[in-house]
DNA sequence: CTCCACTGGGTACGTTGTACGCGGTTGCGG
DNA sequence: CCGCAACCGCGTACAACGTACCCAGTGGAG
């Protein structure tokens, strides 16, 4: 992003994407590193510090390379992130997804994408994650749609798999934020509550915001774990896509889904 | 983020946030500028050119004034940024909004935020958006907790309120993603479109991507408008919604929503 | 063998956020 | 009224960033 002027490198230009870059392109010396090695090292350091700390000498650093020789392998940083997003996508097990049950196969894939965004929060700070398609990405696409494919037009499918995955998404940059804050702040979360007692005090005090401090005080008694609370809306997502589902796509009988026991709705002392 | 070592600024520690830190100190000669006025340049910049083009050096250029001036204003370009988001957050009107009829005032919230962020794009980009309080942000919860508050227990608000907004989120998200690519490559659509086909065309030639074939292929024939898609997906989180509230939560008939014409699903020739 | 496309990597530049300090201005205590 | 401390706008300076450019070495194709 910086110094580029406006004109872009005759490299840059001469692929679509990433993905069309080859790695490898033959003819001279055998590379020392590669890709997948850099973009690791680079998921590590952002995993442990943050992506604003992977900084192409960082990484060079970690790699153990000089920091110009990452441009052998990635054409820019930017592109070095979609690498990385595309390599956390791979984390997600869609193995054998259109199992037949499509409840169960959307409640591992959003169980999963929840775990892998949890595991690397950084990854909430990449917008341009889905328009991206790389190999991980689009073996994603093709089992979560997949699931629904049987049943629906592929319009309806983008819908309902909009609206899960907007769920999931929404709900899990919710829990990351807060903890996030915490992180850049350098403290413990205990002196982070601390530190915006007097705010949160202040504005409880004024009367003005009568349902955030209902927030608030009720926050102080036990609530719904946030696995719960997540999978609580979960079922409300799924119940709402089974309606939208004809007749014959019914899943098996709950029983069937691993004996977990039925959530109740969250809020038991209402 | 630059240059600021380990240990944070004086003035930085001494407010638990934006919102806790006086505009006016009084006692000593007028500012000229304001932080309202140094915000609204800021939000205009980033509309035309995007956020990474509101440096502090664009912005201070914007208002007519030093650079360093700005942070009389503002302890840092983070903040700036929280104090822009929160801006944007006030273009959401809530007016009135326990109105009676819950289903109408989530509506016209959920339409409200993605034009907001429609207008806005680079929002998405913006990840600290949730955890902030500010003002304006503090008025939407209260407004928008309000609406269901008499239903459900708060902590079942909380979770349908994070289904609705992780829909809107994500589906915005998802619109305003491939535009924002778009606008950074500097390239026209139908530039970005022929430039990007070699590589959707090998995935589709490859065989190995049934599904995103599918999608690009239907892609061709006119889909649902983005506005339709997004009041479909809404109307399915909305039903969702009313499937947990109590019978007595009754929204008006469907017939007192001013006359809109009945939602069918899309997909209409499957 | 010679070539030259490739390698890793050092140096250097432009851009960023912002710490620091200066001279001028203002409102309050005396 | 005066003096002074607290504020103002802002110029300069610096560290860290992404990365363009260049160079000496290397190894497979001819």
């Amino acid at each position: 992003m910086y110094a580029t002027g406006e004109g872009e490198t005759v490299a840059d230009a001469e692929y679509v994407n990433i993905w069309m870059r080859p790695e490898r392109p033959a003819r001279g010396p055998k590379p020392v590193y590669s890709r997948a090695q850099i973009t690791e090292a680079a998921v590590r350091i952002a995993d442990a510090e943050g992506l604003e700390a992977a900084t192409m000498r960082r990484i060079a650093a970690e790699v153990g390379a000089g920091t110009m020789s990452l441009y052998r392998y990635v054409p820019s940083r930017d592109n070095l992130v979609e690498l990385m997003a595309d390599r956390l996508m791979g984390e997600i097990d869609v193995t054998g997804m259109p199992s037949g049950d499509w409840r169960a196969d959307l409640t591992r894939y959003a169980d999963g994408l929840r775990a892998m965004w949890l595991r690397h929060p950084w990854i909430a700070t990449v917008q341009r994650s889905l328009p991206s398609f790389g190999p991980n990405q689009l073996l994603l696409i093709e089992a979560l749609m997949g699931v629904l494919d049987a049943f629906v037009s592929i319009d309806e499918n983008l819908g309902l798999m909009a609206m899960l995955h907007g769920y999931i998404e929404g709900t899990v940059r919710e829990e990351i934020s807060s903890a996030e804050e915490i992180r850049r702040s350098g403290l413990s979360e205990s002196e982070w509550m601390a530190r915006s007692y007097p705010y949160v005090d202040r504005l409880v005090k004024s009367g003005e915001y009568p349902i955030f401090t209902k927030i608030v005080m009720e926050a102080r008694q036990p609530h719904l774990s946030r696995d719960d609370q997540f999978r609580y809306g979960l079922q409300r997502v799924l119940d709402c896509i089974a309606a939208a589902l004809p007749s014959t796509a019914e899943s098996p009988m709950p029983a069937h889904r691993e004996g977990r026991e039925e959530q109740d709705g969250p809020g038991a002392g209402s």
